[in-house]
DNA sequence: TGCCAAAGTGGCAGTCTCTGTCATATAATT
DNA sequence: AATTATATGACAGAGACTGCCACTTTGGCA
């Protein structure tokens, strides 16, 4: 792999990155490096809406968001990325649990914890909160941005896995472990699609709620699970 | 859209619909599609398997298998397709499991035992156990075809929970029964992925027994669910 | 303050994916 | 055997993405 290739990597919003909490000194460069990725994505998003994903082509979105195709590519590695990549603040999700499970907390209340702490500051921010419905319709109607979306799950998954592991030694039960974070990941997007949904209807729903709901319905359902299939 | 784009999406593979099960007459243009469907198949997992999937192109493919990249296309819609659509033979596993579900039995128990059928199955007949360890091996180390993994799955979902609510009317709690599919098909790949992983090691593993471990484990943790959180 | 190295940007060429179209060939139907 | 429905390959063309290079801007640092 060259150097270029490296440095480009760096760069380049492969999954979900947005150093939300890191408090650093952030000089110019990186105030706008973060307008430009918000830029691109409102962009992103607006045009998905009006036209369609398969209908908006890179350059549309660079044209919108004032740059060249070449530097789109900088910003996002695909046009999927640049409204799936800080889909909801997932950086934050990650670094709570990644923190918290490192800190020696239960693996599932790390992540359901850095969940809720989402959800209530996504109710409190009305900003954030009407993107996220913007993105979370999108990524239900197109079909590429909910591949999209799934993969970028999947690989926050393993980086939580690894996390545990870490943590907890080789002793722990690695299977379950990504057992269960993926469950519970899954059930966080579908109590998103569902409050996605309910709130196009007019109704109006918390994620948290869904959240609960549905685990408790799961909950219900599990006790059998200890039983032996057939 | 066109008429030839119709005809065209009725034989292309957009997610995994071998007819396994349609026991037609089935005449010489139907066998030479699923041979062509096969060869191909084969062709990407061999050069997938010693060139990685970003390396092959989708002419190499074409090439390998003996025809033109036009009709490549008219067979799989995306090179990770030609590994993914048949990818286990999930198409049996859907029929069953709809046919149960309309059927009127319970929608964990009729897509459980559609996936238990497919294991037996499996270890019934080496070669499938062969191709099949194969490409679970691809998928796990090929983020892309990760990523189409995923997507496959989640459109397998939505058929199931349509198939669900048809089945038992409006009435039908949809969110559950959804994350109920998603957590058994989900805990069915991770069981596969295991079962690689193990196979792998020079182990002998039952892709069954994994995936009843799972589901124990699964239900442990559960059962503390429908304690409300927090 | 002024200079230098590091980093960002745009343009261009080139590869690869994927689609529409059409002429040709092969199976299915009657 | 004649007709029709499908499959195939070749070609053209749009769009996605990458490497490369010239040029500009930013962030120290003397």
């Amino acid at each position: 792999m060259t150097e270029t290739a490296t440095l480009a990597a760096r760069y380049t919003i492969s999954m979900n990155q947005l150093p939300v909490l890191t408090a650093a000194p952030m000089g110019l460069r990186e105030r706008r490096r973060r307008d430009t990725l918000r830029e691109v994505s409102n962009a992103a998003i607006e045009l998905f809406e009006r036209n369609g994903v398969t209908e908006t082509t890179v350059d549309d979105i660079a044209e919108t968001a004032g740059i060249s195709q070449r530097t789109f590519f900088r910003y996002y590695s695909t046009k999927e990325q640049a409204v799936c990549a800080c889909d909801v603040g997932l950086g934050t999700v990650m670094e709570r649990a990644v923190a918290a499970i490192r800190a020696g907390a239960p693996v599932v209340a790390a992540l359901e914890d850095a969940w809720m702490r989402l959800f209530d500051e996504l109710d409190a921010s009305p900003e954030e909160h009407r993107r996220t419905l913007r993105v979370r319709r999108l990524v239900q109607s197109e079909p590429t941005l909910l591949a999209r979306t799934l993969a970028n799950e999947a690989e926050r998954i393993e980086e939580l896995t690894a996390a545990a592991v870490d943590a907890a030694g080789p002793g722990i039960d690695v299977l379950t472990a990504r057992a269960l974070f993926t469950v519970i990941s899954t059930t966080t997007r579908l109590a998103f699609d569902e409050w996605a949904r309910r709130v196009e209807k007019g109704a109006d729903a918390s994620v948290r709620d869904i959240y609960l709901d549905l685990r408790r319905g799961l909950g219900t359902y599990a006790k059998h699970l200890t039983d032996d299939l057939r």
